[in-house]
DNA sequence: ATATATTTTTAGACTAGTCTAAAAATATAT
DNA sequence: ATATATTTTTAGACTAGTCTAAAAATATAT
């Protein structure tokens, strides 16, 4: 079907189009595919003759019908293939994505649908990212960052902005994790550092924490 | 560590040096690869600077100690997700072969470590053949072609020569699995068939499928 | 032993994906 | 409104892997 090289792509440019609603920039995709804008330039040039961008010279890109299934497919593979390595091959999930980034582009129908059902058609990823079902749905929690909060506001921990190695490491070293009920004792006005209560315990967490820690407010 | 295609080619010389011992050709590995002849020449040539075969210009090649390291830790990949997809994702034995072409390049020694003790670490594949452990040691059957077992000789089925899909569908057709205990009722001397006890019933086979089933004697 | 056939290698071209350097287009500053 | 800065694209080169056609080496037949 396609290259590794355009579903890495399309990957990236469905997650930019989070940030930039209004189209992608080249060099916006250059950084995130940590390549040079001129390799973007021919790449995008590639998806859009296969019909998988919108594209207009000079004036950015955004996925097509078609590039936007493609991309939530790869999506789906990723994250099943997360919930298989922590669940059944004892990973932890900061060591999830290297692999993951390998096996999403395994091309088979069957391995995935049969991968699903195996995992009991799980609806999340370890990192608490929702998993598109064979149709390419998936609902989006309604979340808010714990920077957001204000004190006495209190939630439940349902994802991670920064799904990095380090901060999901750090996270584990605060004992943190995914589910956790937590409310805001106090919030510093100085450095919006805020004091949180998680597992009977208080807790201090920077502002460079609390803005990447995904809340559902209860 | 290497690119698929060199994994390929590495692993296509392995299964070779069963049929040529004394070294393969650059011709058999074509036909093996699909390939053209100048192409195998070209990746002969990487493979022997990067020391992953020793060869010398028009005297065929063979795997180096390092060449045969790396194809068995292919193979062992590959047996592994075979196992995997039946025992765990429901597919028939004629199924897996492609998926796990895929599967067998995919670098992480922590995945095949753990897939490995996940499966209860495996000694056969659903073909019957030797998975290789971590230290890539594996046993190979003392085996014989069903062909070759002469009239009154009995034994059990543990292997196929032939693993194409059509053979393993065919064989699903007739109830024959691995482990199937057999006899020879009678040989015809004429066309080579036998008449062999399977299964509490009698069965007639020809020579081209006798010659592709492996028994080990009882 | 030599001619002929076969096999293998070489030379040069092509594709996908990447890069650098320069050109072109667009955005920004005054 | 125009000069300057920034972004994007183009042109041309490189690598890995492939191909065809021709050359070189080896094997075979008599």
């Amino acid at each position: 079907m396609f290259t590794f090289s355009e579903e890495n792509y399309l990957k990236a440019i469905f997650h930019l189009e989070r940030k930039f609603p209004a189209g992608v920039s080249t060099n916006a995709l250059a950084e995130e595919m940590e390549t040079k804008a001129s390799s973007v330039t021919d790449m995008i040039k590639k998806l859009s003759e296969k019909k998988l961008v919108n594209y207009k010279k000079y004036q950015g890109f955004k996925l097509s019908k078609l590039g936007m299934e493609t991309a939530v497919s790869i999506i789906r593979k990723h994250r099943l293939w997360e919930v298989f390595l922590v669940e059944k091959l004892n990973f932890s999930w900061d060591e999830v994505h290297e692999v993951a980034e390998q096996l999403e582009h395994i091309k088979s129908e069957q391995l995935i649908r049969e991968l699903d059902r195996f995992l009991g058609f799980p609806k999340r990823d370890p990192h608490g990212d929702p998993i598109p079902d064979a149709e390419g749905n998936f609902t989006v929690l309604n979340k808010v960052l714990l920077s957001d909060l204000k004190k006495g506001e209190s939630g439940i921990f349902v994802g991670v902005k920064d799904s990095s190695a380090t901060f999901l490491q750090f996270l584990d070293k605060r004992n943190i994790a995914l589910g956790d009920e937590l409310k805001i004792i106090e919030k510093e006005p100085f450095d919006q550092s805020v004091l949180i209560k998680i597992n009977e315990q208080e807790l201090r967490v920077s502002n460079l924490i609390s803005g990447n820690l995904y809340i559902k407010t209860t």
